[in-house]
DNA sequence: GCAAAAGTGTTGGTTGTACACCCATGA
DNA sequence: TCATGGGTGTACAACCAACACTTTTGC
């Protein structure tokens, strides 16, 4: 076949781009327009070209559904069994991305027919082995949450302690207590209480917030918070 | 070329093999009989075959040098620019494992002209990117020790205490408090004291311990220990 | 008897956890 | 005035870090 015979022996990029609604953590997601597994949700991916790195084809296929670029992404893991495609040996290096769910509207592409945010807690049987990647994507980003400050891609600029406190339940699946996390990741000291507050809600207006950036960056890089 | 051809667009396993000598943490690495990098020093790995997943490549390669099986080995990241292998766009996928240093004698192999333990910290410049996948893999075996048990995979079945702290010491490059380590390690219930004692050495003898394996198994599965 | 490593407790500070009420706002 | 979520403090338990001396053994 022509095409096993082209495929034999490459390798793709798989980008799990996970959002944040304020409420459940989501997932985008395509659907295929193509052989194989025409019209299964899938993890957005694509080849790797002849001359290029990783990282770039993964922002590519961040950029071409996104518009966004500079977003933080990081290698999460390579899938490599020998018949996860059915089209020849493709081994795929999957990467996971953080993004603001509200800064842009997802674009259809060359690869997708159709795209959409998912929640991850309610996935429908995915193409390939995207339902393993997923999974993995999923644990990272729990593993992350529990030792870094997390927020900063997920979040808008300004937000409120309740909005983090949300995002931090939403990933980790559990409840946490409100005054002991308002007391936690106040004295962490990443962030920066605005003199602004929310306009017409039902409720006492709570404060804004919004990130110092060096003091997020210095403490992701130590490990350890949280 | 022909040989630039035939490896267009393929992939290796590299397998960094950590151990311990009682005193540092080493890792095993090669020296290469064949172009490229002909006579460097480098990490042990090999392409990946047609029909071989990536799991039993990396097992392969581990059991060529050291003859050693069902081994402790992870995957810790895949490394592609484009122009990492002179011969060609080959990305690798590096694995990482631990090993008893002292149950098996390495053995050169069909890619090995010598084989040697070197320290992590008075590593030569090495073949390829493998600065950069050693690098990588000593900074993943630093993370896992502050978040799981570690020592199993790297210690003889039975150890003392002292060994044992010297072995995080070396993984971590920090001093650690004997006493407070005593406390903290034997309180996570994971060691079996035993009914022995070294013998012939110049001071009071330690006893030995060795590992409750179920409940190591579960510590690391929970993360989050040391 | 001396050198070398084993073994052992306490204290003070810090951190984590559980828990309940008043406040500001729009409807 | 009611419903909604914002904002606040305390007490107890667990954990962490610092620290020095006695014991056993071979030489």
């Amino acid at each position: 076949m022509e095409a096993k015979k082209q495929l034999h022996s490459t390798f793709s990029i798989d980008c799990v781009i996970f959002g944040f609604d304020g409420e459940r953590i989501k997932v985008l997601l395509i659907e295929r327009g193509e052989e194989p597994y025409k019209n299964f949700i899938a993890v957005p991916g694509d080849l790797v070209e002849e001359n290029e790195d990783l990282e770039p084809a993964a922002n590519r296929i961040l950029k071409s559904l996104t518009g966004l670029e500079d977003i933080f992404m990081e290698q999460l893991y390579t899938f490599g069994k020998v018949d996860r495609h059915p089209l020849g040996r493709i081994i795929t290096v999957a990467y996971y991305a953080l993004v603001n769910i509200d800064t842009f509207n997802p674009k259809a592409s060359s690869f997708a027919r159709k795209i959409d945010w998912w929640a991850i807690d309610e996935l429908p049987e995915l193409a390939f082995d995207h339902n393993a990647i997923l999974a993995k994507a999923i644990e990272r980003l729990r593993w992350m949450a529990n030792m870094q400050p997390i927020g900063l891609e997920l979040l808008p600029e300004k937000f409120t302690l309740s909005q983090l406190r949300r995002l931090y339940e939403a990933i980790l699946g559990i409840e946490l207590d409100k005054r002991n996390f308002r007391r936690k990741i106040t004295k962490m000291d990443f962030l920066i209480p605005l003199d602004e507050k929310q306009i017409n809600v039902a409720h006492k207006a709570a404060r804004y917030y919004s990130f110092n950036k060096e003091k997020y960056a210095q403490l992701k890089e130590e490990g350890k918070a949280f």
